[in-house]
DNA sequence: TGACAACTACGAAGACCTTCGTTTATTGTA
DNA sequence: TACAATAAACGAAGGTCTTCGTAGTTGTCA
């Protein structure tokens, strides 16, 4: 009954993924429309990489129409939020402090980002125990 | 001329390249010993991979001793660096501040590390223009 | 010196990823 | 109704990742 855990997706099923969480619910030719913008892909692939998704429970599908409706099966954030543990648990040894050092010396941020962050910040120094 | 830029390490080279960063220049059965706590890997197996690693110049090795010596040829905080970036163009459209709320949030920091956060902040929001 | 242990090298298997051509089914339309 | 367009399904190829067995080499030591 769908646990609800899905696998880290791959590169290409993140692009999709991507395109999803953009425009919502879509068809194979929705998401092709879209990625052919920037790189070069047959139809075929996406089709084929979205079927694999729905096999994964990457995506879920309404296919009462002929052209099947995809969405993504988790929110945006949750599914960044597995990623950047993931990458955490890999590459930091657990350490949120490296990895958000280095996020924030890899590309500056703006000063309202800035601002955001400090709020969380506050947020969480007053907050926790 | 050794561009300097090795590829994204998969998931079994980086726990490598985390054996090497902690211990320094490694023979295969250092790397191996220390894997072995927690995974249950063969020998040849983690050769094998430091080998390839060797090809693809994800680590450099004397090979003047019998058992040859590797270490990582990145140091652990430009890799860092790299995957980060890489997940923030993959994952979050290049919005640093998505991904450190995403950090931040994930896994609650200690106090040191968020007044370190902090510090980081500041000099970020004090230096530049 | 001869046997054994430890090491590298090699190759191959099996899984997964990405790609796309081909086939088959459906739909809209002239 | 037949035809053209469009869709899903299928299968396979070529690449990468991870695994490990086996063979060959080198050092050690009794």
């Amino acid at each position: 009954m769908g646990t609800g855990d899905s696998p880290r997706p791959t590169d290409a099923e993140l692009a999709i993924l991507n395109v999803l969480w953009a425009l919502g619910a879509c068809t194979v030719r929705d998401v092709h429309d879209r990625l052919s913008q920037d790189r070069d892909m047959g139809y075929t692939t996406v089709l084929k990489l979205m079927q694999i998704m729905f096999d994964k429970g990457l995506v879920t599908r309404d296919d009462s129409q002929r052209s099947h409706v995809y969405k993504a099966r988790q929110k945006e954030q949750t599914t960044q939020r597995m990623l950047v543990t993931d990458l955490l648990t890999r590459a930091f040894g657990g350490s949120t402090e490296k990895l958000v050092m280095q996020a924030l010396s890899a590309k500056k941020a703006s000063k309202e980002e800035l601002a955001e962050i400090r709020r969380l910040l506050n947020e969480l120094e007053g907050g926790a125990s």
